[in-house]
DNA sequence: ATTTTAGTTAAGCAAACACTTAACTATTTT
DNA sequence: AAAATAGTTAAGTGTTTGCTTAACTAAAAT
C-alpha cells in the first residue's frame, strides 16, 4: 500500500459534475490545464482547484512538462464506485427481469 | 418518461457517506425510519432530511402504514452511476491487462 | 381524552463548497 | 532583460450542506 492515492472520499470528489466532464475528457488521453479548461466558462483557478481534489483523491496524476502541467487520468480509485453501485445492479436486473416476465405472460 | 423520479443530482446524492448507508440498509428490504435510524448516533431529523434527498432523486420510496413510513429502495436512478463508471472500466482493466502481462514476463 | 410513538417541517448555525479576482512562481519567447 | 504564457496559491464571498433543537401532525395505546 502507501501509494499516493488519497483518502479523501471518492464518492464526493465525483458529485461535482464539472469534476466528471473532466474526467470524461482525461478518459481521451493525458491534457495540459488549458486545454481541459477550453470547453468551460469558469476560470482557470476554478479548474485548478478541481483538478486538486480529483489529485487528492488520486483520479488524476500530474506529470510536468515545460511550463505546463499535463493532466493523466487514474481510474483506480473509480474501482469503489464500480463496486458499490454493483451490489445495486442485481436488484435492477430483478426489476427488468419481473417486467420481461410481465411481457411474456401478457403478449 | 415523466416518473415521479427526481431529476436532482444522483452523483450528489450518494456523495454522502451517510446516505450510502442508508441505501446499503434499503437493500436489505423495506425499513421504517426509526429502524434506518437506529444504526447512527445522528438525530431522527436528520435521517428524515437524508431521506428526503434520496426521495427527490428518486432512490427510495415511501408508502405509509400506521403511523410507521416504510421506506424502499428503488435503485433504478443508480444506473446513471453504473453508466458513467462502466465507461472507465475498460481503463484499469487494461490497467491490470498490463498488470498481468508484466507477471507472466518476470515470473 | 390524554399521552406516547413515529415521523416531518421549521429555524438556525457552523462548516464545506464552488467560484471569483489578485498576487505569485516557473518557464518560454522575443 | 522584458514580456508573455501556463499554472497554482491566497483571500474573499455567496450558497449549499449536514446537523441541531423546537414545534408540529398523525396514528396508537392507555
Amino acid at each position: 500500500m502507501s501509494r499516493t492515492a488519497g483518502s479523501a472520499d471518492v464518492f464526493a470528489a465525483i458529485a461535482d459534475p464539472t469534476r466528471r466532464a473532466i474526467l470524461d475528457r482525461l478518459s481521451q488521453g493525458e491534457q495540459p490545464v488549458k486545454q481541459l479548461a477550453k470547453p468551460y466558462s469558469i476560470s482557470l483557478p476554478a479548474i485548478s482547484q478541481h483538478l486538486k481534489v480529483l489529485s487528492e483523491v488520486g483520479l488524476v496524476t500530474q506529470r510536468k512538462v515545460g511550463r505546463e502541467r499535463l493532466y493523466r487520468l487514474n481510474p483506480e480509485p473509480l474501482k469503489q464506485v464500480s463496486d458499490w453501485v454493483s451490489h445495486y445492479e442485481q436488484f435492477w436486473q430483478e426489476k427488468l427481469d419481473a417486467l420481461g416476465d410481465y411481457l411474456e405472460e401478457n403478449s
